[in-house]
RNA sequence: GCCAAGGUGGCGGAGUGGCUACGCGGUUGACUGCAGAUCAACUACAUCCCGGUUCGAAUCCGGGCCUUGGCUCCA
């Protein structure tokens, strides 16, 4: 397989550290908030590249961590006038009850900051045993200028870069913070520097060095994280003992975008998970992620999703007997699959496949996919279409149609085929 | 200002040198108890602009224009 690598900029072979096996941590939500279909984008296509990798029969280990501690946590849990936990854990749930709504179901494990605060403390330790890291009175930051690799992911000069946090107590303005002092309500824990919170960027490594180690295969997450947080990421990591790299593959989706803009929970144009699976399901919203490649922007409208629901309604209507093994179909589809995990093309290959009536495959990859390509007949409905066959072939029309007419109703999509 | 991604037919969206996917839409026909679906064929003046390399470029090189994003929290 070949995948892009934000750190080389180039599509490179894929070569894990253990030939059998995947590790992959991906950086999960903020629960503050509900969850929006720009969310949905990223963790669709890191869903499919996991059950990809698997099929293949490499053994991955899904890891994503849950920020469950930060600034709009308790600025949220304030607002309303709840305790931080009792927000965090909330809107936690309501995010694993959306991912399970659109069957995204590979994450091997979730991990929250506030679980990992021993683990982190001991990371700014031993970063600041190192001479990396330095306590002032508002915190422990990061040294960047200790780090030489600085800007590598981003492909920033660091000094040129303007920072527009004024910070006194920092040396340098691009420094970042690791650990907060100061009293941040319930979720303020002892340190050897006061008490205090981690900052944002150290959670990430301190749960990935705990289960990975210091180096593994995939970080992926949004494009939006490349700069601060995952290049300083890799400065906390690699100043631990000086391996490199971190991790090789950097893998980061491309935004989802309302009107040509970034749908964002700051800009107010989001929309949200739930509410897009009251008019779409699932089948149907990965089908029309999955139809651009994940590095792509992807405009979300109406109209595009409509587009996909058409197309994967002609699948399923397609899709009827089968007709046995397409070989050169299913290559085309592992072919796409490789080259980048280019779904666009896997699903022009999926085209093929029900045009050919391939029911295997379409079933195999459909499951790889998260898409359902065949229409569901349960037994029920199989009973109700014989009838209805039997009906038809005495020419007792009236009655089929009645049947027909109460399936529609009940929104149960139903086809006759000429008698 | 610096950095990054991107500009492909009516629309969405692939494609790193020659033969240009796939889908939606549109047209025509076939089939059809009706509705729908399906099948076949066609459609589409498409590759942001200007140079260059090449027998040949959407694809490589140079310059420009435009869009979006990052440089503050962000998937």
């Amino acid at each position: 397989m070949e995948l892009y690598s934000t750190l080389s900029r180039s599509v490179e072979p894929f070569v894990t550290l253990n030939p059998d096996r995947v590790s992959l941590f991906v950086c999960g939500p903020t629960v503050y908030d509900y969850s929006h279909l720009g969310h949905a984008r990223t963790y669709v296509a890191f869903d499919v590249l996991v059950k990809y990798l698997r099929w293949t029969g490499k053994e991955v280990f899904y890891l994503q961590n849950i920020t469950d501690v930060d600034d709009k946590i308790i600025n949220r849990a304030k607002e309303e006038g709840v305790s931080q936990n009792a927000l965090s854990r909330k809107f936690e749930n309501e995010y694993l009850r959306d991912m399970q709504s659109l069957g995204i179901n590979a994450v091997s494990y979730y991990a929250r900051a506030t679980t990992h605060i021993p683990e982190i403390i001991d990371q700014v330790e031993r970063l600041i045993a190192r001479g990396v890291a330095y306590v002032s009175e508002t915190g422990v930051y990061f040294n960047v200028d200790t780090f030489e690799r600085n800007g590598e992911l981003s492909g920033q000069d660091g000094t040129k870069r303007v920072s527009r946090v004024s910070d006194t107590s920092k040396n340098n303005p691009l420094d970042f913070v690791l650990w907060k002092i100061g009293e941040y309500g319930e979720y303020t824990w002892d340190s050897p520097w006061g008490r205090g919170r981690p900052g944002w960027h150290i959670e990430d490594t301190a749960i990935s060095e705990k289960y990975f180690g210091q180096q593994y295969d995939i970080h992926g997450g949004g494009l939006d994280l490349i700069f601060p947080h995952h290049e300083a990421e890799i400065a906390q990591m690699e100043s631990l003992e000086g391996k490199h790299p971190m991790v090789k593959y950097w893998l980061h989706t491309g935004f989802l975008t309302v009107k040509g803009e970034k749908m964002s929970k700051s800009l107010g144009n989001f929309i949200t998970i739930r509410d897009a699976l009251r008019t779409w399901n699932k089948d149907v919203l990965r089908y029309f992620i999955l139809l651009s490649h994940y590095r792509s922007p992807l405009q979300a409208t109406d109209e595009g999703i409509a587009n996909a629901a058409k197309a994967l309604e002609h699948i399923r209507a397609v899709a009827k007997k089968d007709t046995g093994v397409n070989r050169e179909g299913r290559k085309a589809f592992t072919d796409a699959m490789e080259s980048d995990l280019n779904t666009p093309m896997a699903l022009a290959a999926i085209q093929a496949l029900a045009t050919s009536g391939d029911i295997g495959a379409l079933k195999e990859f459909g499951e790889i996919l998260g898409i359902n390509f065949l229409r569901e007949t349960s037994a029920p409905l199989s009973v109700l279409q014989d009838i209805r066959a039997e009906l038809r072939a005495r020419k007792q029309f009236d009655v089929a149609d009645l049947i027909r007419e109460r399936m529609v109703a009940a929104g149960i999509n139903i086809t006759d085929a000429p008698l």
